[in-house]
DNA sequence: GTCTATACACAGATAGAC
DNA sequence: GTCTATCTGTGTATAGAC
């Protein structure tokens, strides 16, 4: 699998995000019709995102938001009920699509190896479709209730505990040889995270999500991999 | 050398980086007796990065600064002229600092792996002493003005061309055997910043720096040294 | 469904007494 | 050097017209 092929598998286009999120919302948006709601959460989501990941949630006032959405003040609030509460629908949006899709893919595998290898690669290919809302979360942890942060501190140790149960898997059917496993699915995650939060930095040198994956994953496999005929060394993409 | 020789080599207590401030900002600073400006400095800048760190400094209100350093506001506006100018000592001194030392250390070196092994070493028990300062530089760089958000990434460049110096160095003297060193010190970065940005969870799991470092050595070792002998693969800290 | 107008709490910052 | 009191702008949120 590569970015293009997982493009074409999953239906993450903003609108399918958006009325995702109208129909787990349905009570708390007093709109109530579809297209327009779609249209709306849309501007609405696309609008915080830009202002938030470059100032801050906190910094973004209502009256940008309204601006930059060409909706009135007014307007903004029938579609949440204050603004913690935008900040909490975009943070669960992104979980639950992320929870979703990993596994989904993981599942979908058998041996350990197939599985890390799909692991890395569709968690990448997620935060690059939605770079923004990965960024947003991460970055925006903070602002949350203690409620809310919580949910955010289950989330990432959920998506260890993945990487995590592959690598256990792959230690005790004797593929993998690596020692510290938890610390081994702490730096995949690390590594997994840069990729959207340095963005402008690996966009700068022209990276694609796919040679990052590729590149990752010879890292992982030179580690967990001591074949002594260093089989997974082929190397593939060499540019400079 | 590890986390408890560091600690006895730099002086990094919350006075000396007090002391230092106070020296770089002689005319900003409007009380003039040194004691009293390192007490009170020592005072605002724990408890900015203590609210900062848990809430965003955009979210801190000089009411909520005032209260938690005992100082009215006004006392606190004759140790800065406007929150900006606090954030901005903060995120200055941390870069100051970080370009000193790791230089110092690194420049003690001669040999690439030497000299990559320090640089890891010394990134990460800086970043342990100075945890919050580290966290604050992070999630803060956002709310920076133009000019300064610049000098940010010109610091995140910098650190990593280190790194990246290194590795050309131990490629071309036969020592590594490394392909994309570019996106290995991406990697490297993105490990050592993970221990500062994570530390709640490596906390709860007792995982101490050394440990850590060690740890990303030994990943960094098995990618660059392809020796046949694996020599570099002696574990020495298996826990579990 | 969306708008305009407005309530009113709280922000950052300063003046002037001590 | 530090305080209290206060100025003024901006914040979130809502009421009620259309």
């Amino acid at each position: 699998m590569n970015y293009a092929e997982f493009q074409t598998q999953v239906s993450l286009s903003k609108q399918d995000i958006c009325r995702e999120v109208f129909a787990d919302n349905r009570k708390a948006i007093r709109v109530k019709k579809e297209g327009i709601v779609v249209k709306n959460l849309e501007r609405i989501f696309d609008a915080t995102l830009n202002i938030s990941n470059k100032k801050g949630f906190q910094a973004m006032s209502m009256r940008d938001l309204s601006k930059e959405t060409n909706l009135s003040m007014g307007a903004l609030y029938s579609y949440f009920s204050s603004k913690e509460e935008l900040l909490e629908m975009l943070q669960h949006q992104r979980r639950t699509i992320t929870k979703r899709i990993l596994n989904a893919y993981i599942d979908a595998e058998k041996d350990p190896l197939a599985k890390l290898k799909v692991a890395v690669r569709t968690h990448l290919y997620l935060s690059e479709t939605m770079q923004p809302w990965f960024y947003f979360s991460y970055m925006e942890t903070k602002n949350l209730s203690k409620r809310q942060q919580e949910m955010a501190i289950a989330s990432e140790i959920y998506t260890e505990k993945i990487f995590l149960d592959i690598l256990n898997q792959g230690h005790s059917q004797g593929y993998f040889q690596v020692d510290d496993r938890q610390l081994t699915a702490s730096v995949i995650k690390a590594m997994l995270q840069d990729w959207y939060l340095k963005r402008w930095k690996y966009a700068k040198r022209k990276i694609s999500v796919d040679q990052y994956a590729q590149f990752v994953l010879e890292l992982l496999g030179s580690f967990i991999l001591h074949t002594t005929n260093n089989a997974h060394r082929k190397r593939s993409h060499h540019e400079n």
